[in-house]
DNA sequence: ATAGTGGTTCCAGTAAGGGGAAGGTCAAGG
DNA sequence: CCTTGACCTTCCCCTTACTGGAACCACTAT
């Protein structure tokens, strides 16, 4: 599978997932020509990479992540602790968000959607 | 205030706060000694910031949401229009944050936490 | 054969800061 | 009064995670 289907299934540029080659998160094999040849568990990584990098999540974190996913010699022990530490990152994350999402659609459902210029935006954005 | 209070409170660093002055997210006075004297408003804008920059929101999204809270003169309609945007989004992240922790506890569960390799992450981080 | 699309490397630039030097400022203690 | 230490300032370069562009090679299609 070439980068340009690689690119539009994992919703990454072509750019970037050269990037990660470079960085070392996956290693495509190539053809021939020289063409990367992407299979079907890169595309999972590249996509969980895209994901993941979205919610804000360090390249350091993915690699961790995937490391999980990648070694086959790995003791579940291991397993368990690093994807503990990820999780209570990932609820941290779910929780701010939700602050977030509470705040913003109270300013929605309290602006009128007029002109008034008195949205209650203020009071709620930035609470300590 | 001085920088160093701030940066306690709103959970950046004295550098990132300078940045955010430089590209104009904050305004700061100054006092005659030339430290910057900021405000509670701005501790909030701050606060806001390291949490929304976190969850993986650009600095321009910062800015746009920012804007509702910075301008006096805004009409209720663009509030409400720029604020529904950012719910989407922070919509999808929430659902992508579930995603991924369902898939993450799935393999703690799973996991016994001994010595076996075989933890069946693999399975779940990158479906497309 | 030639155009067009899509691949390759490499080099340079951007975004969002971080590290650290060189120096000014303030409060406390001797 | 002076010094020490903590905190502030600017400035400049470094890093991370990419992005854009140039120059060039490969496959397909007319």
């Amino acid at each position: 599978m070439n980068i340009g289907i690689v690119s539009e299934r994992s919703g990454l540029t072509a750019k970037t997932i050269r990037y990660y080659e470079d960085i070392g998160l996956v290693k495509p094999l190539r053809d021939s020509n020289g063409y990367r040849a992407f299979q079907e568990k890169e595309i999972h990584k590249l996509t969980f990479l895209s994901r993941a990098r979205a919610l804000g999540f360090t390249i350091e974190d993915c690699r961790a992540l995937l490391a999980l996913y990648e070694d086959e010699t790995r003791a579940s022990a291991d397993v368990k602790r690093i994807a503990k530490v990820q999780l209570a990152q990932i609820e941290e994350k779910v929780a701010a968000l939700g602050a977030m999402h509470d705040t913003l659609s109270h300013l929605v459902k309290e602006c009128a959607g007029d002109d008034r210029p008195d949205c209650p935006i203020l009071e709620g954005l930035g609470k300590v």
